[in-house]
RNA sequence: GGCCCCGUGGUGUAGCGGCCUAACACGCCACCCUGUCACGGUGGAGAUCGUCGGUUCGAAUCCGAUCGGGGUCGCCA
């Protein structure tokens, strides 16, 4: 299809990038390739709006260039186009100052189509709404919109800087299997069948933990990997089936060393990337102590609502409710919230099922009307509805123990720890949601240390490893392996930054000994062990040295600094909520020899789900003859 | 696995038993327009309402199933 001047003769396609161009170029012969954005046609006059990944420049069509006149009232958007021309200052008043290449267009001289294109499915050239769906069936068309190159372009910076860093800090970066062995313990595994070996099967791996210990008693004491993870679990807007993580693990470490590298490393990242405040050390919470003030082990603090323990003030109050909970051994909490007095019935009523939601039987509030201290409070000052059930100096104490003055409103609940814990919690983001508390500009960062080592698993009817198991218990709690493991405390650590988890990482266990006896405090017989960890527990046994590491989420960490809600907005290909790719129809159906060739039989239920697909679902489109 | 929401021209939405032979915006097509930059003007094409089944004299609108997307709880060491 060559036109006018085809491009073959040109020695390059492109001399600039269209988003390069400035006053200072006017003058200059230039060729131009890229994406029509936008066309608009004056009759007399053409303009084009040029872009490639360098950005937009206006482009100007005279009617007196005539060949490139013709080519530009053919054009459509998304047309691939090569443009040649010279640089020129705008006419005075036709300056465009939202554009960085506003002071001056290029008058074309050529204009050769390198490739027609179809009309988008939706609008490439502005910010619009369009069902995931859709966009993710054409990605390709997605990526090109400007915010997608710009997250796109955000995390290559962040992944650039990573490396940077992690090298500058004596660290290597060594790749490690992607086709492993499965584990019995955590996520579900992704598998693999083996053709070689009939009925066997590799997995996936879910991080590449047990590798990189392994390297560490390789003497490798300073490894990172930007690493993809794979887990088959039921996916949310911060999950995907397939996930990438800075892995880190350094040898001869304790906590404090591995907290200083993240601290260190996010603190680089945060003024890489700029545009946000952020702490200049990172505070540390024990999980205790997140758990007292926040009702959660991800606290977002960018907004105060502090919870309190107010058992105390409540414990012989005739407000049963209340008396009862603490006698039991439950408590009485609740968190003040800063000018809410006036919050309407209605909106109590909203909180209360919140509440419910979240597994309160209810949710005591407490108005405190004017402003001021909470002193010499008269009945009418106060709205609740335990109003009879205390004085309103009863009522002024528990709002001091919060910190509340006149014109905050009080939320209080009662239950068992672990219930206004997580009641309190949900009540503390829905609130800072309503009412708009959390600073976007902010990232507060903040370590929790001191993690349980072990929870009870009611399901399983047995204990399980809250981070995983090689992660080294306290010490002075390894004696409670066996007695109590409810109590045991992890040398484990979590990096936390506006309510989510953004890095995790421990000391690890490097002793056989304490390793054998954490299988068994979480059910492994010897013999299990030995099978499903027999390799860790043998290179134990050859000198492995003291080490930990730490493993932040490379997807949470850009979406953060993209501003982004959702991770998939941070990766290219992403998959939907049922893991499949819906640009390539991944998942999909093999030829029978394929599966023969690894020995798998489908059995009733998989042919059937097949034969659906296969009536329902698209994959690609067909082609245009 | 449970619960909830969504599925209407290319895109986003409106319509929620007969007034729908389906509306609006953007986009698309044609013509006009020499300075626009979300150009403007005039005209036009384009969906049977995800799919299947049912209720009804009558369904986009009600019911059921199913597929797809999203949210949430469980799950995610």
């Amino acid at each position: 299809m060559a036109r006018d001047c085809g491009f073959e003769e040109c020695q390059v396609l492109k001399t600039h990038g269209c988003g390069q161009l400035r006053a200072e170029h006017a003058g200059e012969q230039v060729t131009l390739a890229g994406w029509v954005h936008r066309r608009r046609d004056h009759g007399g006059l053409v303009f084009l709006d040029l872009r490639d990944s360098t950005g937009l420049v206006q482009v100007v069509v005279h009617p007196d260039a005539a060949p490139a006149f013709e080519a530009a009232s053919d054009v459509r958007s998304e047309y691939v186009v090569q443009v040649q021309g010279q640089v020129v200052a705008r006419r005075d008043g036709t300056e465009n100052p939202e554009m960085p290449t506003g002071s001056i267009e290029v008058a074309a001289t050529s204009i050769v189509v390198l490739n027609e294109a179809d009309t988008p499915p939706f609008p490439v050239n502005q910010e619009t709404d369009v069902v995931e769906a859709t966009r993710l069936r054409y990605r390709y068309l997605d990526l090109r919109r400007e915010r997608m190159q710009r997250n796109l372009r955000l995390r290559h910076q962040v992944t650039q800087f990573i490396r940077q860093f992690m090298d500058a800090d004596g660290f290597i970066e060594v790749e490690t299997p992607v086709l492993g062995l499965a584990t019995p313990e955590g996520a579900r595994d992704y598998l693999v069948p083996s053709r070689v070996h009939p009925g066997a099967f590799y997995a996936l791996p879910q991080s590449p933990q047990q590798w990189k210990q392994l390297l560490m008693v390789a003497g490798v004491d300073k490894y990172y990997q930007i690493a993809r993870c794979y887990r088959d679990e039921d996916l949310r807007g911060d999950r995907q089936p397939e996930f990438t993580q800075l892995d880190v693990e350094m040898a001869f470490v304790e906590q404090e060393d591995v907290l200083d590298l993240a601290e260190r490393l996010y603190l680089g990242l945060c003024q890489e990337v700029g545009g946000f405040t952020y702490p200049e050390t990172f505070p540390r919470l024990t999980y205790a102590e997140c758990m007292e003030r926040f009702g959660t082990d991800k606290p977002d603090t960018r907004y105060g609502l502090e919870i309190h323990d107010l058992s105390g003030y409540v414990r012989n109050s005739e407000f049963q409710v209340f008396a009862k909970v603490v006698q039991e051994g439950g408590r009485v909490r609740g968190f003040a919230v800063p000018g809410a007095a006036d919050v309407s019935r209605r909106g109590l009523d909203a909180l209360t099922e919140v509440a419910r939601d979240a597994g309160a039987s209810g949710l005591v509030w407490v108005q405190f009307a004017g402003e001021g201290p909470l002193d010499g409070l008269a009945a009418d000052d106060i709205k609740t509805p335990i109003a009879r059930f205390f004085s309103p100096d009863d009522l002024a104490a528990l709002g001091k123990a919060c910190g509340a003055k006149r014109g905050d409103l009080l939320l209080i609940a009662a239950g068992p720890d672990a219930l206004t814990s997580r009641v309190l919690d949900v009540l503390r983001r829905q609130v800072a949601e309503e009412r708009d508390l959390a600073d976007p500009e902010r990232l507060d960062f903040l370590f929790v240390t001191e993690f349980p080592a072990f929870e009870w698993d009611e399901d399983g009817e047995r204990w399980s490893a809250v981070h995983h198991l090689f992660t080294a218990p306290f010490p002075e709690d390894v004696a409670l392996l066996e007695s109590d493991p409810g109590a045991v405390r992890s040398n484990a650590y979590d990096l936390v930054c506006n309510g989510q988890e953004i890095a995790s990482g421990s000391i690890r266990i490097h002793s056989r000994e304490t390793q054998l006896a954490v299988l068994r405090t979480l059910g492994l017989t010897l013999e299990e062990a030995q099978m499903k960890f027999g390799h860790m527990l043998e290179a134990f046994r050859y000198g492995a040295p003291p080490h930990g590491g730490i493993a932040p989420g490379l997807d949470r960490t850009v979406a953060l600094f993209a501003g982004e809600r959702d991770i998939r907005e941070v990766i290219a290909f992403p998959k939907t909520k049922s893991a499949s790719d819906l640009l390539t129809g991944a998942p999909a159906g093999v030829t029978p020899e394929q599966l023969a060739e690894v020995h798998i039989l489908l059995d009733e239920e998989a042919r059937q789900a097949l034969a659906a697909r296969a009536t329902g679902v698209h994959g690609a489109d067909e082609d245009d003859a």
